[in-house]
DNA sequence: CGAGTTCTTGACACGGGCTTGACCCCCAAA
DNA sequence: TTTGGGGGTCAAGCCCGTGTCAAGAACTCG
């Protein structure tokens, strides 16, 4: 569970950050809490969460000067909570940086949906693409480019898709079918050679001594695993 | 003033939609209008407006089935209104891919500081200035210009469509079918011939050599990548 | 209505990727 | 030692994806 979304949580009553870390981990979100604007800022800052739920009164600093803060150097989404519904105090909010704007009392539906879209927008957004690290093996899904020790190799369509299914389950042994029938689709279940002849190429282009493999290696009678970490 | 941001507004009643052309127009922005579902994605598609404003009761479309075609081929921020203030409603409406919900009655301050934050967003993100740098490449956005050292090339319109969209999504390859939808229209998604013969086009016009290209990289079998760095 | 441009469609050449087959090694069992 | 199976490597040929040219259709503007 380690590519969950993190979720910084700011507010100064236990109470309500207890009600928020429950219902957002309940969700498969990872949260991270801070009771005052410069924990706040010193957590976004140390920690890079994937949204921030900020309420606006805290002991030290006001909601609004947190965010401006925060828009300084990051583009986080930041979705604001009040108690208070005035106008005024959204127009502020928004202006100053904020994503979203929730009135308390606020249905725990409503905040999950307004969560799902902010980090929607943001994983749409530039830096959503997942890039993934393996070693000296760096690995760019959304751009289909794979580099080693910052040189890119050049894999064609099948090898990225056979690299692609291996890493989706770095770590575990996947037999020859699930890969296959991944790769190349479900007709294909049988086609051993084929695999060994991707698997080949592919150690040949990633791999430092394609003879003694470090990524992809060899689960003989079984399948392949991808290692490294 | 032509490069105010252009907003869509959707509603069936007459009245509103006067009210928001008048409170919009009156803040720097240009208007466009629909009444009805089908004219919206419609309008949407041809003039490319920067957000929309989306009302969820309309005559021919819900609201939500507008919001998810809308997302089919495009990212445009979309604000929906709506005189229901459930939360199932709310929660449909987000999940279906808007970026906000505003319950009628609702302050005009909060609607033009919303309209600013979503619009911030979306120019913060992909596309970011209007004027765009990419090697001895540049391209003016908003002015439908492209030159290349400082000599401009005459681009038909629909090759300006295609490089617009894989500028939106540079150094990320986009599948045939995204670019197709995007460029074209959502019912393009298999032409990809049309999309072989502009992209020849487009490199003899653009890469100083079209044969070994710099800009609209090939990723065979998959799309193509504007690249850069 | 006509001239120019743009868009779409079709035909075709080329190159590289995919598949296939042959052959190798290694190891374990007979 | 022989034999068979699993795995790995190499090379060759087919095929498909890609790029290009050109002509007809559709559109735009005077």
């Amino acid at each position: 569970m380690s590519n969950c979304p993190r979720v910084l949580v700011v507010d100064d009553e236990a109470s309500i950050r207890k009600f928020l870390r429950v219902s957002l981990s309940g969700h498969g979100y990872r949260v991270l809490e801070a009771s005052t604007g410069a924990e706040a800022l010193a957590c976004a800052r140390q920690e890079r969460p994937d949204l921030v739920v900020l309420d606006v009164g805290l002991p030290d600093l006001e909601g609004f000067e947190v965010v401006e803060q925060l828009r300084r150097w990051s583009a986080v989404p930041v979705l604001m909570l009040s108690v208070r519904g005035a106008e005024q105090d959204k127009i502020r909010a928004l202006d100053a940086g904020a994503d979203d704007y929730l009135t308390k009392p606020f249905g725990l539906g409503e905040l999950l949906a307004r969560v799902r879209a902010a980090l929607r927008r943001a994983a749409s957004g530039p830096g959503g693409e997942p890039v993934r690290q393996l070693g000296d093996l760096r690995i760019d899904l959304a751009a289909h480019r794979v580099f080693r020790e910052d040189r890119e190799v050049g894999l064609t369509p099948r090898e990225f898709d056979l690299l692609r299914v291996l890493l989706q389950h770095a770590g575990r042994v996947l037999t020859h079918r699930q890969i296959l029938e991944q790769a190349w689709g479900p007709e294909y279940g049988h086609e051993t050679h084929l695999l060994r002849v991707n698997v080949s190429n592919l150690r040949r282009k990633i791999e430092p001594d394609p003879v003694r493999p470090t990524f992809i290696l060899t689960e003989p009678g079984v399948g392949y695993r991808l290692g490294g970490s």
